[in-house]
DNA sequence: TCCACCCTTTACAACGTTGTAACAGAGGCG
DNA sequence: CGCCTCTGTTACAACGTTGTAAAGGGTGGA
């Protein structure tokens, strides 16, 4: 036991007076070895803490065991949460998870399509910030990827995701419920490519129409990015309107909770002045005061899904016909929207 | 191009018509090939569209160009941060990290610290919650490892944290600086092997006792982890005493901020009535209302470090006598410490 | 008694890569 | 002209593992 870790079989067999093929078949537990046999071989991986090298294994097998996780930012709350479900999800099938941390970027994205990591992981679940179909229709690479988000149109990839549009909806209705009429939007966004930001933008303007009222372009705030910083600029840019508004809407709860300290610290009352809702449920939202309303969708289910679908795509290979999952929703009304304290 | 990443260095010798090792060299870019030969393989690599096989690599060469991080939660933010540093420091070198999520559970952290991934990790960096010297101890895999946090004791391996007492005392200095003299303290626990909260526990009495004042046991509140709900739980106990704390030293963000939600939400001013410190200075103490004043760790530099010395590790074998590094930390005055709203 | 079958163990090859050594050929020098 | 050195290319082995096939020995039925 104090030997470190480097012993091969063949240092097992050696040492245990058989051939490697029977220590290889004790340690996977092949069935047809004699009880005595199997003891001796035993006796022998103890005494050189004999641990498998794995990429043999991968080499003889053509399974590394390793799935790469690839998203722009881990320390945004809803990332860190959705990689903490991914990583226990995979766990469950004997997978371990790697991260790649793409920061959005378009190059280190493209990284990811092209495959940077081929012969290395089993597959891919990737989080595109800065890439669009077109990015992704032209992939080569053969390992098998699932797309959390929205569906790359015509796409030979597996996805999973919400329903963006209706999501938003519910969350904008949810405001105009309470009788709010000039409700603002923060998180529009420039690029071609944030999908994202597209759907949830058409779910405010259909929740707006859905009652009757114009939407008005001053209250469609666009943002660089989706942080607590942007929000809070934002924010400010909409306090400073002539008509400021009676409720946003920010396409996730950091954005939320930067709108909510510029605010708060503008002497507004939330949600008296203005009511407000994010997106995404991060734990922070149930500690802000005034708690943040937000919508929810099921991360753990998303996660758990993803992985679900790669370990099918792994068994049947790129032939079947790509799969597309949509996660349920929930509307989560706190403080910022006049529920009550009890969460 | 269109063929999928599948090719190995033999497909390609025979498309160019040229041995194995040839193209081997041509991807190595070995200095004695031809031009003529260099371009020639090239263009077989091309149309194959050739990627390394990294476990080959690995096998043949001893290194896999993995190294784990092993954190207890990756959705606590002051580790997703931290882990974000940590990919972007190994990615200087080239390496790719993978997660172990531990949950804190000794069972998890036994194996880690048994290597459970020998023969796929180059190293790992490892954040221990539930496990002190003992267990450290009797590790015999030769695994280089970094521990992030104390010192352990005697044991071979390399650590890098922060003066724990040093920054506790100051932030309960600080506290003190403004008047207080109730200073209640969140975050103490039970566990044997809780060695950061011993200490912090140790600057927070060193920096009572600095100041002449007694210390106050039931001031001083036990919590079962660091979330901001334990804190939220601790700080309802604390208001509910017959003579209440003025300030409140928390042993982290989240304990701060969970507190923070009991105090506002019981109708407690902050910083007037009590105020409050915390310790990681994540990115959301800077977003809260009232601001959260904490102590701030060098996260960017632990992180670097961590990676430095797993790489001088790697170089050296485990011969050299293990290296400790003490990062330098900063106080960082908020408005729940009186601080302006200029951040 | 012989053959067929099963149980147990083994030898071998192959996964893809690269270090080592070796080879052929070109050029320089005595 | 022969030897040496250098360039460019190659064959081979080995990293540690496991699937395949095969061998030795035993058992049971015909």
């Amino acid at each position: 036991m104090r030997t470190a870790g480097r012993a091969s079989l063949s240092d097992v067999a050696a040492l245990a007076g058989v051939s490697v093929k029977t220590v290889s078949n004790v340690v996977n537990h092949y069935e047809h070895v004699s009880s005595a046999m199997r003891e001796r071989v035993q006796r022998a991986l103890d005494e050189l803490d004999y641990r498998p090298n794995m990429s043999a294994r991968h080499l003889r097998g053509g399974r590394s065991g390793l799935i790469a996780l690839a998203v722009p930012e881990l320390d945004a709350p809803y990332f860190a949460e959705l990689c903490r479900h991914v990583v226990r999800a995979a766990e469950r099938r004997g997978w371990t998870v790697l991260i790649d941390q793409t920061d959005g970027m378009p190059e280190r994205e493209r990284l990811v399509i092209a495959g940077i990591r081929a012969h290395l992981i089993d597959g891919v679940i990737f989080s595109p910030l800065a890439s669009g179909a077109p990015e992704l229709a032209v992939r080569s690479d053969s390992t098998p990827m699932v797309l959390l988000g929205e569906r790359v149109s015509g796409g030979p990839i597996d996805h999973v995701g919400i329903d963006n549009v209706a999501a938003a909806r519910a969350a904008v209705d949810h405001l105009l419920s309470l009788g709010r009429v000039r409700v603002a939007a923060i998180g529009k966004q420039q690029r071609r490519t944030a999908v994202t930001a597209r759907l949830r933008a058409r779910g405010y303007m259909s929740a707006l129409r859905g009652r009757g009222l114009a939407s008005d372009a001053a209250l469609v705030m666009q943002v660089e990015s989706y942080h607590r910083s942007d929000g809070a600029t934002a924010m400010a840019a909409l306090l400073a309107l002539p008509k400021p508004p009676d409720a946003v809407f920010c396409f996730n709860d950091l954005l939320a909770l930067g709108a909510l300290r510029t605010l708060l610290q503008a002497g507004v009352r939330v949600p008296d002045d203005v009511a407000l809702i994010g997106f995404d449920d991060i734990e922070e939202s149930r500690y802000s005061t005034p708690t943040l309303s937000t919508v929810r969708p099921d991360k753990a289910s998303i996660a758990e899904t993803a992985v679900a679908l790669l370990a099918a795509r792994l068994d049947e290979g790129a032939d079947t016909p790509p799969r597309g999952v949509t996660e349920p929703f929930e509307l989560v009304p706190r403080e910022t929207t006049g529920q009550r304290a009890d969460q």
